[in-house]
DNA sequence: ACGGAAATGTAGCCTATGCTATATTTCCAA
DNA sequence: TTGGAAATATAGCATAGGCTACATTTCCGT
């Protein structure tokens, strides 16, 4: 294949394979989601630890500096995913919600997988902090039906 | 617990669990490497198939302009992960060509692993696109395991 | 009730990763 | 062999997401 031709169209009513590119894009697309992922879901659990989810927690549970979270929770709010007031904790919004708990439905059956085909713990928990984001819906209904089936 | 203790280090000899924090401080190192991975992986197939890789070509497959692929290069460049003289193609460095297999291997691994839960091919290749750079040591370790159990 | 500590906000810096627009170089076909 | 097309390089812009340093506000104990 001459190294400027696309993949070849089918022609039969089939749908077309996803090009290299199309993956990439993909996966771009999703990292630039996956830390909205992840905030959500820490407020989510914050506030249901504490009432609230004040900056300065989720800096820590994070790992990073308080002005990176608040900063991120700028951008957060400009995606009407919280609200908050200045000097006050921060809060989801129904749409934050939303994504909180699809996140961390994920995140459980992620590990839940992991640990089903035979990957420790630890690392389970670990590596499904960064796996979680880029399982899809089609991965998740496989996930879901893999584990029902081995009770 | 209050909202500003550390959760309770082991005194028995155990190694201390990990906190969140390091869990997202991990997620944010692989993070970084991912785009090299990428593009090194890119690099070795473009460089089997056709001799070399076009500045071009590794634009396409990845789906992004030309200009964002060129600096990227430049930064695989500094990390020593490839060679190239201007107007002409880039090469892997040993280091280079090291992580492309590694990548790659990875990459097999996770698609065949997903495939094996019932994800469908399609979509493995989808998602392993993102998970796949995820994936720790013990971890891979345990999917070439599991994969093994099951001829 | 007030003063210091803790929390939050903001300014400013950096790098990475994307883009468009434009310049330069190389390659190929007439 | 030369001129236009293709490839590559570069400049400049934007946003995200890190950081430190400093300003401001809130909270709490005496």
């Amino acid at each position: 294949m001459s190294r400027d031709e696309l993949p070849p169209e089918p022609e039969d009513g089939t749908l077309p394979e996803a090009t290299d590119a199309d993956r990439f894009t993909n996966a771009r697309a999703i990292r630039s989601t996956a830390l909205f992922e992840d905030y959500t879901e820490l407020i989510a659990d914050l506030t249901e630890e504490f009432g609230e989810a004040r900056i300065t927690d989720i800096a820590r549970r994070l790992g990073v500096t308080h002005p990176t979270a608040n900063k991120a929770v700028l951008r957060l709010k400009r995606e009407g995913l919280v609200i908050s007031r200045p000097y006050r904790g921060v809060f989801l919004t129904e749409a934050g919600a939303t994504m909180a708990r699809e996140v961390k439905a994920r995140h459980r059956l992620v590990v839940r997988l992991l640990i089903a085909v035979g990957v420790p713990a630890e690392a389970a928990e670990m590596d499904a902090e960064g796996i979680e984001h880029y399982v899809s819906e089609t991965t998740l209904k496989a996930f879901e039906a893999y584990l029902d089936g081995r009770e």
